[in-house]
DNA sequence: GAATATAGGATAATAAAGGTCTCAAATCTC
DNA sequence: GAGATTTGAGACCTTTATTATCCTATATTC
């Protein structure tokens, strides 16, 4: 099925909500997890292999957390999904170069190559940054101007 | 995940097989799934939805099988793959206008809708008229150079 | 009309995703 | 140092999707 999983959805809502805080900005996961909606309790382990995955270092303790590394715009959306995920492969013929018998032969492989390509250079080039200011825009916008759906 | 299912696969796999014979040529589950290292009751099932669908003829009795309905010109890759997955959303926001709650405020939400569209309009532009044909020029080139890897 | 080859549909087995809970370890405050 | 607070690590359960098989009904051929 090609479709995101929630354990992604839910890391890059957790990472575009501490991009907003201004620099350094230090959030609980209970935190996160109530302004996003999302149950605490599983966003506490994505964000454990966030942390192994350098993308946020941790803080133990009262006032302890989750803060990024580096800056929002050194993060990019396929870093973190893959983070989560694991590697994307649209199609399994396409994990390696000899993976697949019918390399050679099947026509559709190359589909999938091209298909794949535009697909993660799209996400690649999404940054945190980006993402975050948009967001701190639009969430203006739309309190100032309440009743619009 | 993002992946293609076996059963994607295999339905175009199979329908990529059908293409490729003479016009309206006619083949049993059993020779198909032989050709292409399929287990043919599984095949034999996603045929069954293809037929319902409307992308093959199905015949009984003894030389009986399935057949195009239609020039493999007029199907494509993502048609074939929704018929056998249900349609297509990299995300679930994106299922229709409206569905997520934080439509309005979620950045990421144009990223997926440019993912997605430069990604099914890939599997859109690919008819099985341009998929046989390519691999029975690969298979041509595979029988006249065999020991090439 | 009997044998046979095939589709059709129901059902089972496996794997993955999604989510909860508990306890240990660290850190801070008092 | 005691107690409160927060992450770390892992076991565990539930649900859903995928993959596969089996049995029955039906059409075709001889």
């Amino acid at each position: 099925m090609f479709r995101l999983s929630k354990a992604a959805d839910y890391a890059i809502r957790g990472l575009v909500y501490l991009s907003m805080k201004p620099d350094d900005g230090m959030s609980g996961i209970e935190e996160i997890a109530k302004a996003r909606s999302i149950p605490a309790s599983y966003l506490a382990k994505l964000f454990q292999t966030l942390a192994k995955k350098g993308f946020v270092r941790s803080f133990r303790g009262p006032e302890g957390g989750f803060a990024l590394t580096c800056s929002p715009r050194d993060i990019n959306l396929l870093e973190v999904i893959e983070a989560v995920e694991g590697p994307i492969f649209l199609n399994e013929c396409l994990i390696q170069r000899g993976y697949c018998p019918q390399d050679n032969v099947c026509a559709v492989h190359h589909v999938w190559r091209e298909a794949q390509s535009r697909f993660l250079d799209c996400l690649r080039s999404c940054n945190f940054e980006q993402l975050a200011e948009e967001e701190i825009a639009k969430s203006k916008v739309k309190q100032s101007c309440t009743s619009v759906q």
